[in-house]
DNA sequence: CTGCATCCAGCTTGATACTG
DNA sequence: CAGTATCAAGCTGGATGCAG
């Protein structure tokens, strides 16, 4: 398979992929919004007060996926108990920017998709395959 | 835990999240990508080849979902051998517009990123986590 | 409070073979 | 060409317990 001739995005080895595997979760995405909807740091269990139905595993997974990637900081301030702090950096912020679109565009969107969607399963029901 | 106060889309209930567990996918936002790059239909192998690494299981699963949420239309001609065209619909390609946008911050981004997740697991492997 | 470690069920995915 | 079917494997994510 000659993949010279294509955009670098869509090569299997392209880098960028693994930054856009960051970013394409449902987690992150409810993360960087979040963090940029309070526009200053949260708390561990602040954010995860806020996203509702994310686990502790998740949330400390995807914050440190996001740490690891420079989009978000991360201060511990030494005291007792810990107090532990999560920002968006500027490149957090850039990419909270888009994560929201998305959000905001799906929000935007909903009565309109689950319609088609009801539609598409109701189809699908009465027809396993109705060519056209 | 009461969530009346927050907005919708933090609502482990509310509907935009099945919107947005669609879009925040590897394999959409590709396929979106690719689509959108092409400015007009593209056949199902034609996507494949496109997309380097894809299965054809996951290029299927992922074309059907985008097909019953509205964002992708299916046209079969009825030739032999069959011929089936993709195409983006007009919420599709608004949906495109911000997996694009995603990819190609995310393509933009690499070298910055890169490093510092090199820079963080260099870190890491030197101390089991430096507080501060 | 903020996590890490462990166990484990189940969904996701890849590989492969087959069909209209 | 454009899929469907199947099976195994691996990863994801949830639950729980414990620690600094």
């Amino acid at each position: 398979m000659d993949t010279t001739q294509w955009p670098l995005t869509y090569r299997r080895d392209c880098p960028s992929r693994t930054v856009v595997e960051v970013l394409a979760d449902k987690w992150t995405l409810y993360v960087l919004a979040a963090l940029r909807r309070q526009e200053g740091p949260m708390r561990f269990n602040e954010l995860r007060r806020a996203l509702d139905g994310i686990t502790q595993k998740m949330l400390t997974r995807t914050l440190r996926a996001l740490e690891r990637d420079g989009l978000v900081s991360r201060t511990v301030y030494p005291t007792v108990p810990p107090r532990v702090e999560y920002a968006l950096t500027g490149l957090g912020a850039e990419a909270g920017k888009l994560t929201t679109a998305i959000a905001e565009w799906s929000a935007a969107h909903v009565p309109e998709i689950l319609a088609t969607r009801a539609e598409f399963d109701a189809r699908a029901a009465a027809a396993p395959r109705p060519v056209t």
